[in-house]
DNA sequence: TCTGGGGTCCTAGGACCC
DNA sequence: TCTGGGGTCCTAGGACCC
């Protein structure tokens, strides 16, 4: 009989291994990839793993050991990463009709098997999932690791026998389904290490006694259902090799956008606060209209570091009279809001330093589910405004009109001492920023010959 | 000095209705 | 004075993921 199989093809330190494909002599250096702001290390290779750095880690705790082994360092470079999991994905679909691109670097596949014929069946498997890992090399230059097995849950548990078998150093692709050593995985995997289980119900599933993926699989599921809830049950049934969690391959509708930064440095000044929050918006709105949605409710966020003695977080959101991607709809709405979030002083009167502001789009829906109103021009002009807006600044560069609450762009301000000091505060920190190879002109790789 | 950003799903409890 | 029981919808917040 034919059963259906789960393969788990997932890029090994993804953002690292981008900016490797661009920088060969990078091959053997450790490298990591810092998250916005160079705030916290967010991808790294396993080398840099073994200085005992792991991912979350605050770049600055760990900055002198980085120089010390001559780790190379990347702000992260998204419109790079970005173009390079397209063009992964896109490799993986020659193996499958039914497949799920399920985050940035990782998708799932579904593929057959005859179980009459197991031993054979995974042996051609094993070679399959080489094949997938030379095909995707070959074709991108980003090494995987590729895990198949009966569930996604047990995919992504074969998938650190993948891990293990790079740190070997050899290909790292698996057939988790039959695999001789399942039983010792299981067995080996603390709780907290299973796919859809996080600190809290990894806590609450050691207090009963299960510390393993095997203690859980052969626990009732319908009890740990009843017990805690619906996920976890799910969960123990896909141990057991039960789907309960098929492939998504159809484009989900988003349910919600979210555009948010901390600063540069630490704001008082409700202007710039507000510069911020209003680019906030462009940038919000313009990706719900090139997803040709708009937003039933709008919030906005301000806050101070959560380790901030002084700390506060404002919040405002609204429920818009009429849906709408407009940026100039939404930059007067926000700016209210905006009014209604932003504190300057403690009670003991000192101010609030804020480090992050953000827009959350929320009800989104298809653009042309709204019935507009016989009588409504107003909104088919200001259309018009946005097409034009967006038709600019994708000829002209990111900017090249901005609302003019947003501030003045840097371009135009004149050079004196004081617009220097303005300029763009809030704008992010990108130390160690590569070029954007893949999707930018001018910032494509140059190759002497000769 | 310095701690990311963007998502989804589920659940409990309140509001409201008949 | 007596003060039901069942249902739906919405929302905030928890938990988890990458």
């Amino acid at each position: 009989m034919k059963v259906k199989l789960f393969a788990l093809i997932d890029c090994s330190s993804f953002y690292c291994s981008c900016e490797r494909v661009f920088r060969p002599e990078l091959k053997d250096r450790s490298i990591c990839v810092l998250s916005n702001n160079d705030g916290c290390v967010i991808s790294l290779t396993p080398e840099v793993k073994s200085l005992g750095i792991s991912i979350g880690t605050p770049f600055f705790k760990v900055k002198d050991i980085m120089v010390k082994n001559k780790v190379a360092v990347f702000s992260s470079n998204y419109c790079l990463y970005g173009d390079m999991s397209r063009r992964v994905m896109q490799t993986i679909k020659k193996f499958s009709d039914n497949v799920e691109v399920y985050s940035i670097d990782e998708a799932f596949i579904e593929l057959e098997a005859d179980d009459e014929d197991i031993e054979d069946e995974r042996i051609r498997l094993q070679k399959l999932a080489k094949d997938i890992y030379h095909t995707v090399m070959k074709g991108t230059g980003i090494p995987v690791r590729v895990s198949i097995a009966e569930t996604k849950t047990l995919a992504k548990l074969g998938s650190d026998v993948t891990k293990k078998l790079l740190r070997e150093k050899k290909i790292p692709a698996v057939c988790f389904w039959n695999y001789p050593d399942k039983l010792l995985s299981m067995k080996t995997t603390p709780i907290g290490d299973v796919w859809g289980i996080g600190r809290g119900f990894g806590d609450k599933l050691q207090s009963i006694g299960i510390n393993t993926a095997h203690n859980l699989a052969e626990a009732d599921a319908k009890v740990i259902g009843k017990k805690y809830n619906i996920v976890l049950q799910k969960t123990t049934l896909e141990l057991q090799g039960v789907v309960c969690n098929p492939i998504e391959s159809g484009h989900a509708q988003r349910k919600s956008l979210v555009r948010s930064r901390s600063f540069g440095l630490k704001l008082n000044d409700s202007k710039l606060i507000l510069q911020a929050l209003s680019t906030h918006i462009a940038r919000g709105a313009e990706k719900l209209r090139q997803e040709k949605l708009v937003t039933g409710v709008l919030s906005v966020e301000i806050s101070t570091g959560r380790h901030s003695q002084n700390k506060i977080f404002g919040t405002a959101s609204i429920e818009l009279s009429k849906p709408t991607n407009d940026t100039l709809v939404l930059s007067k709405i926000a700016a209210d809001l905006f009014k209604k979030c932003y504190v300057k002083k403690n009670q003991k009167g000192e101010d609030y330093q804020y480090v992050k502001a953000g827009a959350v789009f929320h009800d989104l829906k298809k653009d042309d589910t709204i019935t507009h109103s016989f009588f409504d021009f107003i909104n088919t002009e200001k259309n018009e405004i946005m097409d034009t807006l967006d038709k600019i600044n994708k000829k002209f560069g990111n900017n090249a009109i901005v609302v003019a609450s947003q501030g003045t762009p840097d371009r135009l301000r004149g050079n004196s001492a004081a617009n220097k000091k303005e300029s763009t505060k809030w704008s992010m920190k990108r130390n160690h920023m590569s070029p954007r190879y893949t999707t930018v002109w001018k910032e494509l790789m140059k190759v002497r010959i000769g």
